[in-house]
DNA sequence: ATGGGACCTGTAGCCGCTACAGCTTCAAGG
DNA sequence: CCTTGAAGCTGTAGCGGCTACAGGTCCCAT
């Protein structure tokens, strides 16, 4: 099953990339400045053509991305993708945990932040007081909720 | 009962300023650069000094920040505050409760991937396994968690 | 008078894009 | 074959909200 470099295999230019991950042509574009997506080929006259393989890689991006990796680990994962062994994944599922972590830790802050904020919303729940307790609340309490 | 522009009370170089408010003192200069906190008064030597009127306003902001608003979102609160009305109470309550949208909002896509990352993390739980179920995911799942 | 900490201004950098400006190239229709 | 208009190119600047210098000056306790 020879199935590689197939010249059937039809190359994209960027924009039909952009389609196809949901990304902007200048994010492509910034991820290979970033380092993150390596140059694909180019055509005679200096357009992008890329592969299925880019665009694979591309989908994994996003998708880390939209977990909310950032840029430094999605590069590690990438590493860790390119060459898979029982090393690489306990690598990946370190940075998956520690992510994890930091993902918890936001949830915390911001049900903090919502409890306080409804709070806030409740307090005038109308705005037909004379003074604003919802200002008072930024301006006079303790609010050490961190 | 005359008590502004008392004599005995002291004023605040920048660094008892930060000290009292938990923020650094270049995170008080780029206040006043923003327009958030207007120029204090200065020794001969131009060094800063504060009243407590300055203090006060910088709990607020600092408050606020911690609360997740936007520099412009304080901006529009603190004019909110300075010329406290019902009108004003019904603006701050507006933009609280905008922001109460927005916190929410994020909390709901945070939890969609806390849940995303917990399954990650549980499908290889000690990378013992030749496959990674957690790269797999990453690159081949639908993931349109959004 | 002096030493050392606090303060000053101004600039550059961080992250992860986004938005231009000012070109060149590609591909479809006439 | 030629024209057109979309799509692509490079490079730079900007966003938010600070932080981190560098290279100076000032303040105040001893």
């Amino acid at each position: 099953m020879r199935a590689e470099a197939d010249e059937t295999t039809p190359l994209l230019p960027i924009g039909a990339l952009a389609k196809h991950t949901g990304l902007t042509v200048e994010g492509i574009r910034f991820y290979e400045k970033a380092g993150i997506l390596r140059a694909p080929a180019r055509t005679a006259g200096q357009h992008r053509l890329y592969s299925r393989a880019d665009l694979k890689r591309l989908h994994f991006i996003r998708r880390a991305r939209l977990l909310g990796f950032t840029l430094d680990e999605v590069r590690a994962l990438l590493r860790f993708a390119d060459h898979v062994g029982a090393r690489s994944c306990a690598d990946a599922h370190g940075l998956a945990t520690k992510h994890l972590g930091d993902v918890r830790a936001k949830l915390t802050d911001l049900r903090k932040m919502e409890k306080v904020l409804r709070g806030m919303v409740a307090s005038c729940a109308d705005g037909t007081l004379p003074e604003c307790p919802l200002i008072e609340t930024l301006s006079d309490s303790e609010l050490d909720f961190r």
